[in-house]
DNA sequence: ACCAGCGGGACATCCCGTTGCT
DNA sequence: AGCAACGGGATGTCCCGCTGGT
């Protein structure tokens, strides 16, 4: 029963870690989602989680730290869209053009998670690269194939991100409605140059 | 005479405290382009504009009325350019060109100023309308002229500035040549569907 | 035995807080017997209380809300010698008297609270408000039961606030010896007419 | 005419000095009248008097010298009405009540000339002892004659400033009228035991 | 005699990271 | 695991008094 009860016990300090972690990050992620990481305190995320400021520091070693995991959980959500993508999708122009849609369907849905990829676009260079990483490998692979004129892949990489981030800031603050989407796609496709092939969109 | 006297007094004074206004614009410029306004303090402008906080407090009410005053600075070298190409050039989508190459031409040939544009294009409210209403106004004409196929101004804007605002952060990051500079002008040309006509460039 | 720990918990915090804040308003009283509220700083009042500045901003806002406090621990002082005064005495006037000596014994012997009294009679607007809400409600009473022959409250009020600073001020200044006590009620009594009745002292 | 010239221009200077100075006199007197003096700052008497800091500098030591200026073009205020009624009136009595109801009457009609002397009273030793002094002649003589039946004359002068600056608060701050003067006078002459001689009021 | 501008420093305020407690 | 309270220090702000000019 002791051996129940200490298991038990540490089971439940894991969940309650687990969930006062969760918490903090919730509230880093909406004062992140308003202002860069180098204007937040931790003081105001205590507060806005609802815990003592000690408690913040059990969990984290101080603001930007909290930053890189906001950054972690923010590329994890590209990842899953990312992950459907690679898995359902052969050709690397669809497979773009399914990610590109999709990030900006989302953004039109969830202006908390846009603000939030907005501000992080600037500042946290891991969650930038991770993302950058993924569209380069299928634009090398289409310029590889012919797919796109364009020749460059790192400038066609700052063409897809260059508009992806403006839309969104445009979803954000004109409040664009998600009918801009598809223009938006079209016109990133017409920028590589992309060569009607078995194109379905 | 007390006429002569008073004037030269004040341009005495105006001369001096111009030239101090501009050692702390300098130097804020400096540190503006390397990270966002809240992250600068009074102290690091004041040390290196190489003066005491009290006369920065002279100058400025604050570090943001010192970002806003750093913002109208750069404005006007926007303005510098478009002005060139607004009295020369009627033809709306070469005045757009010619100004989406200067401005990346310029990020090139002088990567503190690029800087500061990526790090005032985050905030800096006013600096962003003013660059966005003159490129607006010629996609306006253009669009008005059918001499582009997107149909929405403000999408049309985005991806100018998108396209642009990233392209200069590759300039910075990667240092990318200038011989992207036309490739990429011709690419955000394909993505607004710009007809030929009299093209010239 | 949760409910035990939070209690606990709370109450050792509390004593712990109310200590802390108790050396502060100490520290705060000393400090504002010397000079006026606005005049007194947070380092002041810091080091003599033998804490860090961050310390005093934990408990109070700023200087102000101190004196605040510090006014109303004084004001506490005086209703303890009222509550007395109101449960033993009938008559308007024996309690008024009681209450005029009263407080410039206190006075006698204890110079850092007179000299408390007399800087906070200055700013301080509800100490002011409290003590003399009470001076006049007895005094009011005395002028409806026809025991004075002054007719207007507010100015009975003046006679015996104003003496009774004065006098204190002489008793700092001048060390006046509690013997003028008696005489100073005598001469606050013929000011405002008292009739002999039942008039014990 | 080389010497008229310097004459004159010596006079000019010391006509503007004596106008700089006055304007410096009266902001400070207006300040002074609203905050004590260690709350009011050499900036904020410079912009109230329209002149420069470093004019300022040029007439005085720093905010207390000013404070002191200020206290003793207050004090001859007093001595002026002091000087008719000593000049005029014999009865040591007379002569007080007079002065009691002309500060009184002064401050009555002039608010800010009221406000001054309640601040003043307060810190500005020298300002205070000079009226005192005034006061204490008279009482130490109407002692002497047994005109009062008040022994202590220190006591005698706390009483009469006391009640004199309360209800000058009471004009200031509850706008007590002029008809409470005559009032406060009687109550004040009943506080000393005047005993009626010749008493005109 | 007056002024604009400036250097220096006192002070208020805020916030970080730690401690001792449960 | 979580909290209240605290010490320490970075920073913003204000203001004093001086300087060099006419």
């Amino acid at each position: 029963m002791a051996k129940i009860d200490l298991a038990r016990r540490a089971e439940i300090g894991l969940e309650r870690r687990a969930r006062t972690r969760a918490r903090i990050l919730n509230a880093g992620e909406a004062l992140l989602a308003e202002r860069p990481a180098p204007a937040i305190t931790v003081d105001a995320v205590a507060e806005a989680a609802g815990i003592a400021k000690g408690t913040f520091y059990y969990h984290f070693q101080n603001v930007d730290e909290l930053a890189t995991a906001v950054g972690a959980k923010l590329s994890e959500s590209f990842n899953e869209l990312l992950a459907t993508a690679r898995l359902q999708i052969r050709d690397p122009i669809e497979r773009l053009s399914f990610a590109f849609a999709g990030f900006l369907k989302k953004a039109a849905s969830d202006h908390d998670w846009a603000r939030l990829v907005v501000q992080n676009s600037q500042s946290a260079a891991e969650f930038k690269l991770g993302v950058r990483a993924n569209i380069k490998a299928d634009i090398a692979d289409a310029i590889s194939n012919r797919r796109v004129s364009v020749r460059d892949a790192d400038l066609a990489v700052d063409i897809v991100i260059g508009v992806w981030l403006q839309v969104t800031r445009g979803i954000l603050e004109r409040h664009a409605g998600p009918e801009l989407i598809s223009q938006a796609l079209d016109a990133v496709l017409r920028a590589l140059g992309v060569r009607r092939h078995r194109q379905s969109r």
